[in-house]
DNA sequence: ATAGACCTTCCCACGATGGGAAGGTCTATA
DNA sequence: TATAGACCTTCCCATCGTGGGAAGGTCTAT
């Protein structure tokens, strides 16, 4: 069974080196085992987890989010209705922070869209800006 | 002319105390003058920095940029070129995260669909969170 | 043996915002 | 006029995810 240090861990998942241990501290991940000399040591088995969180950060899921995903996908006796709940959730939180964003893009458009962005100091989008 | 306090500051234009105290830390705003003890007080006219502030953090301005706008704002010979510029260099970095909101909330919203979400423990979700 | 690459922990930073403590000031009422 | 309560001040800490860097220890190839 071979055995790897916290940089090859990291390669091999993508996952950085500090964030592995970030990890760790807040308890995402189960506290590695250590050489003698205080190395942390992985196995092929340990990259789960990490490749899991990736995974997840990369859908957008928050820290305590993925703690509790994982606490499900290591119990056997979950209901995947549990996991929906937190994956509904969080489509539901983003759907709202895009909506957000759109209108945001929608009003910046249509000032941009009124600015000659020329030499003169006239500009709309100023104007519009300090706008009471 | 009437004189406000930070408090009375706020409440007029919605931007708590705390954010005040903070926008002129930062040098966003230009150091508030203070009654003899020591108190912040603004005039009416100073009323309109902070409204341009809120509008444009409502529209998703970082500190920094709003500091560039302010400058312009406050520059009778500026160019509105360089107002649209700072507008369109914002406007692409909502739309760049804005598409990969997107790309999340699709990737989710399939792995939710495969999902019973019933009392059993199989679950598409954590499957794909997992694989490799 | 030594250099260089790697590991450890610890502290600091970002950005925007809020919480709260300790202490000073202002104002209305008793 | 004294006092309570509301407000102000500064200072430090927390969030969230991530990275930088220092000081010091370890491992490995030459």
């Amino acid at each position: 069974m071979s055995v790897i240090n916290i940089g090859e861990a990291s390669e091999k998942t993508g996952v950085s080196a500090k964030m592995i241990r970030h990890y760790e501290d807040i308890g995402l991940l189960p506290k590695s085992k250590r050489t003698e000399s205080g190395y942390r040591f992985y196995k092929e088995d340990d990259l789960h987890n990490l490749i899991f969180i990736k995974r997840a950060r990369a859908l957008g899921f928050s820290t305590a989010q993925i703690k509790k995903l994982m606490g499900l996908w290591l119990n056997k006796s979950r209901k995947s209705a549990d996991v929906k709940k937190i994956t509904q959730d969080h489509i539901e939180e983003l759907e709202v922070k895009l909506k957000e964003m759109q209108q945001m893009i929608k009003a910046l458009k249509e000032m941009s869209g009124c600015c000659h962005g020329d030499q003169k100091a006239e500009c709309p989008i100023l104007e519009n800006l300090s706008k009471t």
